[in-house]
DNA sequence: ATTAGCACTCTTGCTTTTTGAGTGCTAAAA
DNA sequence: TTTTAGCACTCAAAAAGCAAGAGTGCTAAT
């Protein structure tokens, strides 16, 4: 496939690093300016004519300049894009933005985000740490009147979901031993996508007293238990779309959709790479013909837990921004290691 | 104040109508079908131009209908409007949004401003309980490993705040029995801003064994805390603006502005009257110099709270949001104080 | 105090012109 | 065979011009 000339090669990353530095078509002129070479405008004109007719390059109109076309962008991040390492400057500013929500991986996923998007201007979309095998630690339900109590559930990977629940009787000590004893019998140690409303309703009615004392409760472990799934996804920095005139006005509607979630975690997840990129069309959804994603999975304890996407226009600098994304999901996996095994 | 004759009340509040119906600046002619007042087109023009030059209206140009100035507004707003009921429709709607997190009035106000935000394609902002005085009423730490546990915060006003941090040493039994004295005698009952990182030093130091195990399990105490007045204001279906062509790009601006969050307390807060209209060039910020803002407060047991503010452009249907936030504060603050006093 | 009439002003939408960047092709040169 | 100079051609974007229509403000009559 890699049947360039190397003139061709050099022409085809020029134009790309150009494009996606101004915006602006490239002419033939300005790329021999560009590149240095000792041709005349002639010959890079017919190069830049054989690149077209090859799918690599395409004209906005005749009379304009050459921008990249999405298999252009293709070859140029398969095999042209120099694997850099991380800018020092991007590498400080990532360790300053996470380093405070250290301990707390869910803040710190949250907060992992938000540093790169603002960094890369890219809207980011990241999946708290869970996986397959999120299990229950631990149950606590605290009084907070008579009639109510705030439930509180931590999961294994150090996530920690709470709701206030209100009660039909009175909370009383025997109501809340019996509720114990549910919890360690039938909740405790299980994957919370065991956690179903029958499973929960059997376990009230195998209680001594009023078993309808018991049913709040059991839906709003349930209702946690579910939240943990679907609350994994997280998305930061969407504002940052706006910032590209590249979008014009179908930021909004990228915005409007981002903003929707459900579609999200089908963006993020079902990469097989550790890192992937998606260029254009190549994703799922219409509303990113106009974008790439950038998407990297990042590990807990030597297993996948969760991944990191960045989504911005195609004309995104993709040699800059992903070796962060690499740094990134490399220092929250480790981090977030330390901070749930001991 | 009130000097103006009944055809000239007339005339302004019908352009207010139909300017905040159609968008459209209106002319002699149009208003006259309007209103089916008897007189002549001229006669319209007349009125019209004498409240131009009072400052009531303006025209966008010479040869252009006329539309209300802020100062127009204000008047509609204070004298002329109606004081209507909230619709049914508004209502049901609001009750049925909001019913699902009657419990929890954290996640309640968040509903509610989502909702409201929805029904008025205004962006919300609101404020959680809390108020001069939460106490803190109950502190746990739940052990995860060997050196982390999860830190669980919960005061009088029903919200809930957790962080995990990670122990320089291991958590022993009697670290936390220790803790719980510490949190017993100098924590809780006492207000959460009344938590203060010297506070929480001299209270580590007098205790029997090691002072420094203790120290990032209140500096986590402090954060918490802090994070409870810090995070108090929500922002909901602030994209919702993107569909007033009124604010074209300004759209963009506007919603980075909020999204900013800092200055938004400022925005809500500050007010005396439990309801109150803030339009256009009144705003403090000259970001919100084409919006308007309605702010109320609801009450919790009587006390005033926090508050639920709309934001949207200055051509708003004041007289059908005004019932549905008034309702709407109403509505909540009841809620809560149901869901808190047993 | 109203009203009819009329001249005047401006936007809006449309078409036309101009300009300039950039190409593609051809024919000569290397 | 590859490169190059030269030139005609294309097309978008900016500028300029034009016609229609809505709406006003003023004046003089009612």
């Amino acid at each position: 496939m890699s049947e360039l000339s190397e003139r061709k090669k050099l022409i085809l990353s020029a134009v790309v690093e150009q494009y996606i530095k101004t915006g602006e078509p490239i002419g033939s002129k300005e790329l021999l300016a560009l590149t240095g070479m000792s041709v005349s405008s002639a010959t890079v004109r017919n190069e830049m004519s054989e690149l077209s007719a090859m799918g690599y390059l395409e004209q906005p109109h005749t009379s304009a300049g050459r921008v990249p076309s999405q298999k252009g962008y293709r070859y140029y991040v398969d095999n042209l894009m120099k694997d850099r390492e991380i800018d020092e400057l991007n590498r400080r500013m990532i360790e300053a933005g996470i380093s405070s929500a250290a301990g707390d991986p869910e803040r710190l996923i949250a907060q992992a985000g938000e540093v790169l998007a603002e960094l890369t201007k890219c809207a980011c979309i990241s999946t708290a740490p869970g996986g397959d095998a999120v299990i229950i630690r631990k149950i606590e339900l605290v009084p907070v009147g008579i009639h109510s109590a705030m439930l509180v559930l931590l999961t294994s990977n150090g996530i920690l979901k709470s709701r206030l629940c209100r009660l039909d009787c009175e909370l009383t000590v025997k109501i809340l031993e019996e509720f114990y004893n549910i919890v360690d019998s039938c909740i405790i140690g299980k994957p919370a996508s065991d956690i179903s409303v029958v499973s929960m309703q059997t376990a009230a009615a195998s209680v001594d007293s009023d078993p309808f004392a018991m049913l709040p409760l059991m839906a709003a472990v349930c209702e946690l238990a579910r939240s943990m799934e679907d609350s994994r996804i997280i998305l930061g920095g969407s504002s940052n779309l706006f910032s590209h005139k590249d979008y014009g006005v179908g930021a909004i509607e990228l915005f409007e959709f981002l903003n929707k979630r459900e579609p999200l975690s089908a963006v993020i997840s079902g990469i097989k790479e550790p890192l992937d990129v998606i260029i254009g069309k190549e994703n799922l959804y219409r509303q990113l013909e106009n974008s790439s994603v950038i998407v990297a999975k990042y590990s807990v304890g030597g297993r996948d837990s969760g991944s990191i996407g960045l989504i911005g226009p195609t004309r995104m600098d993709y040699e800059s921004i992903i070796p962060s994304v690499k740094y990134l999901t490399d220092i929250v996996g480790r981090m977030i290691t330390q901070a749930i095994e001991e």
